[in-house]
DNA sequence: AAATTATTTTAGATTTGCCTAAATTATTTT
DNA sequence: AAAATAATTTAGGCAAATCTAAAATAATTT
């Protein structure tokens, strides 16, 4: 069984790696979880040591099956203690971060199997990221970047890159969320800016590249 | 704020003195945690200089009104926890209490606050303990042990003294729980054993001393 | 290719919570 | 009241996870 600590870093790593695709760095981990290099690296010898990673001395780590299949877990249990938090206890969705930071380490498969069927099998967490099933198993959508389509397309809000607090207070207040219909009408050409339409209505507002590069939506 | 360990030494020493009322000593305490003594001491040094506990050597110690709080304030997210495991999770009550140590810790005041509200402000967990309030007010109920009351006496069962695994599973087969109404037939001179009626049906059973020193019922 | 810079690792400490073994204090027995 | 026993504390250490400072390695620049 992982420490908290343990199932801290692993989780770090399969972010960082890009869900487990790519080389990940000593320091990038360190910034990740706001800890020094030098405990970085104490730590990759022993997660090598119990085969959670692959690791040699400054060429970076990968995940081993077995610790992609922790992270899954992890990453399981932190969603769906998302989708509880909002459709249960009424929480918004930049409230939910740091107490499902905190639940996604309590032990208890029945628990993680009972809130599961509790919440009707969400296969979506609140910031529309994918939550793995008991086999590690991801639903993949089918989305893009909305900072990478063309003017005049139209399509459905699936998931925010960036989750911030201060960027999904920015959503709510235009009134952009999860499943919400947005045609691009203009692109601003200066600053790459858009003039979007929501939901059909006749209201068009104005979003930075800032904002339309943090948000997928449906193709 | 406190840490995991601190908390559950806070919780021990509520617990063993009787919810408050008397001195605890350092072997009762280790034995409660499955520690040594000496890692009490050590521990008793440390939440005596927090002031959460009144501590001399040789003595015992007491909590200080801001280790009651403390104490009480986990107990709150304990019972809180259970109710929402058996009523909410379908979780028999002989299954709730390893997870509820966990999730006991969880760090978040509005996350407990919003728990009590979907529970609907329950006032008792599901072995009868009641649930102090957000103030660490806490409900009493007028109750005797089983043990202790006479020949053709009836009441509720109101609370549980012993929570283990066993015990529940015991009281299950035979038909009791939380709000069961008992009546003493006979008590064999004997061994203290009981002759009861339950809720009022034909059927009689025979409960040993050890399982009526254990079952309060109302008054 | 040598020098500079950036990244990573090693070495040695620190803190928290725990341990064992020995010493101390309190309690009980004779 | 002295001896024996029980309870508690002290002293010294260990493991996990962290840190700082110094050394080693890799990458980049000139």
């Amino acid at each position: 069984m992982l420490s908290y600590t343990e199932e801290n870093y692993i989780k770090a790593i399969f972010h960082l790696s890009g869900d487990g695709e790519k080389d990940v760095f000593t320091n990038d981990i360190s910034e990740e979880l706001a800890t020094k290099p030098a405990s970085v690296t104490d730590m990759m010898k022993k997660l090598a040591q119990k085969e959670l990673v692959n690791y040699k001395k400054y060429q970076g780590v990968t995940l081993t099956k077995s610790g992609r299949a922790s992270a899954l877990k992890v990453i399981r249990k932190h969603r769906l203690w998302e989708v509880f938090l909002v459709e249960k206890l009424k929480f918004n969705w930049d409230e939910v971060h740091e107490i499902a930071e905190q639940l996604e380490h309590i032990q208890s498969n029945l628990l993680i199997e009972r809130l599961d069927e509790f919440l009707e099998f969400p296969a979506y967490d609140p910031h529309g990221d994918p939550i793995p099933n008991e086999d590690g198993k991801i639903k993949v959508k089918k989305m893009v970047l909305l900072s990478d389509v063309k003017e005049g397309f139209a399509g459905d809000v699936a998931c925010l890159k960036e989750t911030s607090s201060s960027f999904l207070k920015y959503l709510d207040k235009i009134g952009i969320k999860i499943g919400t219909n947005i045609k691009i009408n203009h692109i601003v050409e200066f600053d790459s800016s858009m003039d979007i339409t929501i939901d059909n209505t006749k209201i068009r507002i104005n979003i930075s590249s800032d904002v339309s590069k943090n948000i997928f939506i449906t193709l």
